[in-house]
DNA sequence: ACTATAGCGGAGGGGTACCTCCGGTACCAA
DNA sequence: TTGGTACCGGAGGTACCCCTCCGCTATAGT
């Protein structure tokens, strides 16, 4: 299931051929996502390279700016949402919904950061975007359909609202799980 | 009643004496308020300073530290948000709660940066935390013994989730309120 | 008007980040 | 093994930012 095409989400950006290359590639991309997270997007490059054990240079071979940097981590979240919501499309109507969104906050805490830069209008943003869209916007019609979810809201109301309780700082994980059950019930059809 | 005495809330900066240095310590508080505000905590001191008309030297006389001018300005928004609360005490107690909400929402929208980076522990934060914790508890407390509120909710719950969602992007003002209101609606008792 | 001084501002030293460039390294194919 | 070359890495130029220091200016009291 999760072996489908999921065409017009591939980088721009080219995996290197040779094998010392690949590794280095993979390991910006996993020094980047931790730094874009807990750094926020403004993250030293220099120390993201630092931290894969890679020159500067190898940095800016494979990204050229820090946008591409940004968008291929990006890219790579949205693709595993996408698998999630066809992972989650068996469940019952909510229970599809709320599984997906708590897989959304749980990707979302993490990345809020990037998620706030590409808020911009970069044609690729917007391609990633409506990916991730048309993934979750089936699960959320689904449960309005059983009647389960107001029809006064939007999917896209749904899904600003649940990124922004994620990017709020709570005290613990449990906190955060109860405030967006309690905004969930403001989406649950009386 | 809004000439009421809010101890605790005055910042260890002093306002300067002579009447052009209050003029200058004014300018610099105002563009640190909206550099902050769209450029986040880690706004450029030098940009503040220049877009207050005044040297660099001068804005390090009145705040030595980065934190003490985040203060100041975090200061003067918490002390509207307590003005904001006592206003509000006059009407039913539902429409208390969210009018004082609301005004939340305006004020964290625009400072959410100030807001995140005093997550912090310093004193001087926690000592206004706990000035607008003590202004909007009774406003929560008066709607839960109406039976509007739920009561399995606390009012830390509450404030976090309005803040995360006015932290998230929204397309529009109507979009923010449509999804604060639906949240809202979560905190209603059934 | 005059003076003592609170207050000004920006030059400048130190630091860090960005990004380019190119001599050197190590992979892969034959 | 060996050669060609894809790829490496970091020195260094540029640009900003932080913060201090001190000669100068404008104010307020007399």
């Amino acid at each position: 299931m999760s072996e489908q095409i999921r065409p017009a989400l591939r980088v721009d950006v080219r995996r290197p051929q040779r094998a010392d290359a690949r590794r280095n590639f993979d390991a910006l991309l996993t020094a980047a996502r931790d730094a874009f997270a807990s750094k926020g997007v403004g993250a030293s490059l220099e120390e993201i390279a630092r931290q894969a054990g890679v020159g500067i240079g190898t940095l800016y071979r494979n990204f050229p700016t820090r946008q591409d940097l940004l968008n291929a981590v990006y890219f790579g979240e949205i693709e595993e949402l996408c698998i999630a919501a066809e992972d989650a499309a068996g469940l019952p109507p909510w229970e599809a919904l709320t599984t997906w969104l708590h897989r959304f906050v749980e990707y979302a805490a993490t990345k809020r950061a990037i998620w706030e830069s590409l808020n911009r209008e970069s044609e690729s943003f917007q391609t990633a975007r409506a990916a991730m869209y048309a993934a979750g916007t089936p699960l959320f019609e689904r449960a309005q359909q059983s009647g389960e979810a107001r029809k006064d809201v939007s999917f896209d109301d749904l899904l600003r609202m649940v990124s922004g309780l994620t990017a709020a700082g709570f005290v613990d994980q449990a906190q955060r799980d109860r405030v967006l059950a309690i905004a969930l019930d403001g989406v649950r059809a009386r």
